[in-house]
DNA sequence: ATAAATTCGAGAGCACTGCTCTTGCTTTGG
DNA sequence: CCAAAGCAAGAGCAGTGCTCTCGAATTTAT
């Protein structure tokens, strides 16, 4: 609906996504800790103020970017998984999507620490987030659906005191596939971030020094964590 | 040297605790973006001029906290190691030690995101800070090579393109150990911190309900991921 | 013990921040 | 055509990190 707008929404949509814009640009090169509705509004040759029609607070920018940023690594994970041969083995795809995700990681930290480092506004994100927030997760749940469907997986283990919650997981967001991978999947996608995550904020400093090398080994583990086997076992 | 201080030295050792003491109880209460020097210079009956007497700038304050962050959780996982039972087996003293370590985040949940969480003051952590922030590290390091000389563990698989960074990995931090364990372990370690990071920064939400269980279960996956094995397997 | 050197707390002040409120101007819809 | 709503601008408030200067206190050296 309304693909035709009159002249003052449209300056709006365009304003709106000036500021957005320039403050992307703002995080990206200062971070977020840096980013200021003065400067971004003195960049755009309007007063401070007049920001305020926009996003009615910092607070508010900032969701907004983290909205975008959860977009931009789903939508990145998304096109590994579509650009992977058809005829990969499914831990082949598993590890390109992680290696997408990382390299979205590292083009753009600043981003990346806004929606994976410390949630820096509030305690709890904002509903606006969660669905956004989601799309890797279903790129891999989507992977190991897919294997299990064709050539079947391994199933991992599971501690008898989580059935219960695994049976939860399963019937939730991973139907048709067996209980147990309902945790080693979030576990798997928890400690993908976690490698990243040490990674961009400079654990690795001295530890690791063949990046990628490493990545592609540690991704490897969590594919096989979830029951994705290489073609050669 | 020099137990006995003068009057004025011991005032100075006394006020920089207190200092530091006021703002981690800010930090604590309400971030690391809400900490003022200007309120705790106020909370504690003084000028805020005079604060940088002790501290040079904001930054090096935050520098001193993430400093004793990393004593404070590297001395929990050695706790929970030293309070292990001796007789208990190697997985279980690794689980152990990642239950130490997510029972501390979860205590205090600003101060992980400080050390954790993205890195808020410049892009690279201080020189300060390394030591303190390889006590965890440390601790697991033990326990597996405690294992290996004792019962043995399991090698772990080991990419062949990353056989030379194994073996300085391991001859670097991890002597005696096979070299496939020195990737497995970092690993390990970077994703022990993605489970807890997860569970504190609200990505579980709604999606992760039985919480402890859940984490014991990741925490034994990634035991085995390094080669210890559970007694009864 | 006295003099010099150093350390310290207080205050004023600068440049900056997020945010609010009021004042006119422009676009919109009846 | 005109009232209503949306909008930019400016002033202003409370707060921030940080610098500089100036007396007072303490330490050190003579």
């Amino acid at each position: 609906m309304s693909t035709v707008q009159g002249a003052r929404a449209r300056a709006r949509t365009e304003i709106t996504a000036a500021i957005k814009d320039e403050a992307r640009k703002q995080l990206a090169a200062e971070g977020a800790a840096k980013l200021s509705l003065r400067a971004v509004a003195r960049e755009l040759g309007m007063v401070s103020s007049a920001l305020y029609r926009y996003f009615p607070s910092r607070d508010d920018l900032l969701t907004a970017l983290i909205v975008d940023a959860y977009d931009a690594v789903g939508e990145a994970a998304e096109r590994a998984l579509a650009q992977a041969a058809p005829a990969d083995a499914p831990a082949e795809r598993w590890v390109a999507v992680c290696a997408a995700v990382r390299t979205w990681a590292l083009a753009h930290p600043h981003e990346y620490a806004l929606i994976y480092g410390s949630p820096v506004p509030g305690y709890t994100a904002p509903e606006a987030t969660v669905g956004p927030a989601s799309r890797v997760g279903l790129v891999l749940i989507g992977i190991v659906r897919d294997a299990h469907q064709a050539r079947g997986i391994a199933v991992p283990r599971l501690a008898p005191q989580l059935r219960g919650e695994a049976e939860r997981m399963a019937a939730e967001f991973a139907p048709g596939l067996p209980p147990a991978v309902g945790p080693a999947l979030v576990a798997a996608w928890a400690q993908l971030f976690g490698l990243i995550s040490f990674e961009l904020f400079g654990q690795f400093h001295r530890v690791v020094e063949e990046r990628d090398a490493f990545f592609a080994h540690a991704a490897a583990g969590l594919a096989a964590s979830v029951g994705l086997v290489l073609p050669g076992e």
